[in-house]
DNA sequence: CTTATTCATGTTACATGATAACAAGTCAAA
DNA sequence: TTTGACTTGTTATCATGTAACATGAATAAG
């Protein structure tokens, strides 16, 4: 068994993330337990509070580093007994995004849990398109060059999307063998 | 009647195009007739056809520089007499992006026609919450660093998004005057 | 305690966005 | 002038997302 550094643990002692976590080999089942305590302590320090059916979302977005869909994630939480219509599911993610953990993403009209929980970032993602399989990747110096650029002309930005769709590793080796 | 320089024809002038024509005040007539021009040029290089609903798709998107969803479109088209039915709006939309005509929004589900459809371009995007107001920025340099970026992972970028959500300078000057 | 208030969860019903599959018309090249 | 590719239109359906309302649980105030 792999027990080299993984990059779950890499990025617990990196101020700026590591890159391309999910691409690489990992302890996830460490992987997830870190990012739910981290999760944990956030909403404690915010006074909002991990329900069943939040902490059941996150757990369901953390199984995989994947985009899911809302209804995949609703047909995850009816099965286990919780409601079966879509705001149950679309209140529950909305409420993790809220508190950053979890990120939307446009391309796919999915979400995928945050890798990074424990501190504010909006950053870039890499999806592929194959797996949808997420990557995050660090995006502040982008995020402000084009703030600033459109502060010349008078824009205000308020969100920044930046999303690259391509092949994983994985996707890529498979497709050409 | 303000005569000077349209950005508009600023951006026939440079090879890397003004960030924010829409912004700016200019000569919107010119700016369309700019525009359909080199679509119809670009469109007969390819060998492709700028049928009515085509042409007429892209002057809807053309009339203002913003998002409009499909549906938005499909009305416009129907009330002028072609088909009512979404695939008719949703087939001249994708063959204008295909075309390097138009682009797709993902932010708002919905499409705007390109300003600058005479070079091969994946611009950053400034859309203005309150109006849908749309403007272009050169993003190739944000798009290679980000390529590059996910290579030394093994990802293979093959399509970025850069979209940036706010307020126009008109929008941001109303809501607090 | 117990009541008032707020927040969470669940529902039904609907709005919006998008596509598959098929029929019929148009156009250009052979 | 007929073949074949492309275009337009249709019907039907699927996917995504939200509004509005009823009920239930947690917290705070009396």
């Amino acid at each position: 068994m792999i027990t080299s550094q993984t990059e779950c643990d890499k990025v617990t002692r990196l101020p700026d993330h590591e890159p391309h976590s999910a691409f690489a080999p990992h302890d996830h089942r460490a992987c997830e337990a870190r990012v739910l305590d981290q999760a944990r302590d956030r909403l404690a320090a915010n006074g909002a509070r991990l329900t069943p059916v939040r902490q059941r979302t996150l757990e369901i977005l953390l199984e995989s580093h994947r985009a899911m869909g809302a209804y995949e994630v609703l047909d995850r939480l009816a099965a286990e007994g919780f409601g079966r219509q879509p705001p149950v599911a679309y209140r529950a993610l909305e409420f993790l995004v809220e508190h950053g953990l979890a990120h939307r993403l446009q391309r796919l009209n999915a979400f995928a849990a945050c890798l990074h929980p424990g501190h504010d970032h909006a950053p870039a993602f890499l999806i592929c398109r194959d797996c949808d399989m997420l990557a995050e990747l660090p995006a502040a110096p982008v995020r402000d060059a084009l703030t600033d650029l459109a502060a010349e002309s008078g824009f205000q930005v308020e969100r920044v999307t930046i999303e690259a769709l391509g092949l994983c590793p994985a996707c890529a080796g498979a497709a050409r063998p």
